[in-house]
DNA sequence: AGGCAGGTGGCCA
DNA sequence: TGGCCACCTGCC
């Protein structure tokens, strides 16, 4: 990895430190797919920003290409969930009558939810369906290679893992399902081609979406092929700041049957469980059920 | 070496 | 409404 042309570290000026395992979690642990560290470094994309972070002297720090550098300064902290206050939204959990809750939360202290680009939000979770973190990551990555533009003009400044943007929904619409196929997408090529194809018919409609209350925004992204129940709940939780959307994958229906005893309910019935037993930041439980789960292996 | 993976949609009773 | 299965393909 090239550094001669970034501008030098800055502190992170929002009240935020988690520990490496942590950050690792809120960067690489299947909310966002665009991330990777290299020697302690994470490197991550979105938009038309690339960006660095680390962990120095006990605080974490960041840069930017200077071509880049005010808005990535702008910018990285509403994406780390800045603008949001944490302690408080984890603190009004209802942990105090849920002893695994409590847990969960005491294992991922600084554990967030990302405020990630919509569309690209959107893009990933299309790709997700029966796919591991580390090929998403492939699918997307080989996808802004092939379709996306250079994060920056000057080629040397970022290789390695990715040097492109994520290819717009606009350019989407105009890339042949066979193109998308060789991204390594699969079955799913197909919805994002005809995903693309829809959006590309309905101008504003994704702004539009997005805007929306949760429960009229997930309605309107189910209607897109390739999206149902947990890919728009990802999308809303993720994308949209929509917290109260409540992803149901494997990891949480492992998690509520066997922390929660709902041994043998289907995905539908444990999310409204979810969203009943949560409340209204049921997303941010779930990212902490989820984590654990994950790391534990149902054990 | 194969089964399986952070689902969805279509078809059938 | 509920259950089953095909869909692609590269990791573990």
């Amino acid at each position: 990895m090239s550094t001669a042309s970034w501008s030098i570290w800055q502190p992170l000026d929002i009240d935020w430190a988690p520990s490496p395992e942590v950050l690792a979690e809120n960067l690489d642990g299947g909310q966002a797919f665009r991330w990777h560290s290299d020697n302690g470094v994470w490197t991550g994309l979105w938009s038309e920003n690339v960006a660095q972070l680390c962990l120095r002297d006990g605080a974490h720090q960041w840069r930017a290409p200077p071509s880049m550098h005010a808005r990535v300064a702008r910018e990285l902290p509403r994406y780390l969930g800045a603008d949001l206050d944490w302690p408080a939204l984890v603190d009004s959990l209802p942990s105090r009558s849920d002893p695994h809750l409590t847990r969960c939360l005491a294992a991922y202290p600084g554990l967030r939810i990302l405020r990630q680009p919509f569309g690209e939000t959107l893009l990933g979770f299309l790709c997700s369906a029966t796919k591991q973190i580390v090929q998403i990551k492939q699918m997307l990555a080989l996808l802004a290679k092939q379709h996306g533009l250079p994060v920056v003009s000057d080629s040397s400044l970022v290789t390695g893992y990715s040097s492109h943007r994520l290819p717009t929904w606009p350019a989407l619409a105009a890339i042949p399902e066979a193109d998308l196929r060789a991204c390594q997408l699969g079955f799913r090529a197909r919805f994002i081609h005809q995903t693309a194809l829809f959006l590309a018919a309905h101008p504003g409609w994704l702004t539009e979406t997005e805007q929306l209350p949760y429960t009229a925004a997930k309605a309107r992204l189910m209607e897109l092929p390739g999206v149902g129940e947990k890919v728009a709940d990802c999308v809303l939780l993720f994308g949209a700041g929509k917290l109260e959307a409540f992803p149901v994958d494997t990891w949480v229906l492992k998690s509520l049957a066997r922390r929660y005893d709902l041994v043998g309910w289907k995905p539908a019935q444990v999310a409204q469980f979810g969203r009943a037993h949560f409340g209204p930041l049921a997303g941010v439980a779930q990212q902490f059920l989820f984590s654990w789960e994950r790391a534990h292996g149902g054990r």
